[in-house]
DNA sequence: TTTTGCTTTCGAGTAAAATTGAAAAGAGAA
DNA sequence: TTCTCTTTTCAATTTTACTCGAAAGCAAAA
């Protein structure tokens, strides 16, 4: 069925076209976006030179990306016995992908938000203006409330699957 | 008090600028975390004058800006009798915050990803190759989950606040 | 209708981020 | 050690996003 592989191909490119959009639009780069999608949908796992030539970017574009996506736990790294070359393979699991993007984003953007918001919730503390006491009792909330999430975000991210359905279920219904 | 002052503005300040450097992370520009910042721990609504003069940017910039942030359903106009003119006050409660964020982040990421992955695997259905099989089940499943996602957004974003509270003590517990 | 006060839009300029291409560094093999 | 294959880094370039300032638009009031 040769028109069937040709129709999928397609259709793969242009999900890793698309993909990649979108990434421009959640503040992720294109090339990371793209990256990832082209993994995601390989059943091998890729070298460099094959990310670099499906994707039509310059080998230090695809290092950089690969090397943000081993980061982020998205990718691991595969090395075949008697080549020196490194492959990538994508977590293919959502859930597991689901787990390790929250623990990162986290780490990059909520922790360092708690940090700000209790120094000022501090260095306000126990000023007598009306502002500064209103300004006080703001940092306050979102402080709590910034902590909170975090907490979630933990709990979300050591929730195994099954569990996470099961209570899942139970809000939704 | 007048030490009292001078601390807090300085504490303002600096919220204002750090939240700021954080919005840039999130995604979101500088300009508008800092106005979000500025109007959050305003007692009074600002004019768009204001708070040119507050963050020393342009009027087209601080105009584009608030007028986001209105969209995002962050900040309501509010009009003075006798002014023409359109001050600007931010919505403070946390929780409605939280509400109004998740909407707009569902509207904005969750359903344009839902549209390309459902799109994605209806093109991929009933293929017959190997690759294009295990394609398709990538594409149901992480649509699945982008889906499931979103109710759970939906869902969260219209419960009320106690309630949230009570289910998240029972999931945090 | 014209003026006045404020809002909105837009082309141009600037700053920030992504990407390139090539060079350097590293690591195993000869 | 030197050679070869591969990864990693980095200055330069390109692309994208932001910001500005000025001009145009709008609507109430004179």
């Amino acid at each position: 069925m040769p028109q069937d592989n040709k129709a999928f191909e397609e259709t793969r490119e242009n999900f890793i076209s698309q993909w990649g959009v979108m990434g421009t639009q959640w503040g992720i780069n294109r090339t990371m976006a793209q990256i990832h999608a082209l993994l995601m949908t390989s059943v091998e796992p890729l070298s460099t030179d094959e990310v670099m030539a499906a994707l039509d970017v310059s080998r230090g574009n695809a290092h950089t990306n690969l090397k943000e996506l081993v980061s982020w736990g998205l990718l691991r790294i595969i090395t075949k016995k008697g080549e020196r070359k490194e492959y990538f393979e994508a977590e293919k699991d959502v859930w597991e992908m689901f787990r390790r993007i929250t623990q990162e984003r986290k780490r990059r953007e909520i922790d360092p938000a708690l940090a700000v918001l209790t120094r000022c919730k501090e260095e306000s503390e126990g000023l007598d203006t009306e502002e500064a006491k209103a300004f006080h009792q703001q940092m306050k909330e979102l402080e709590e409330f910034v902590s909170f999430a975090g907490k979630m975000s933990d709990r979300a991210a050591n929730l195994g699957h099954s569990k996470a359905i099961q209570i899942a279920m139970k809000f939704l219904g």
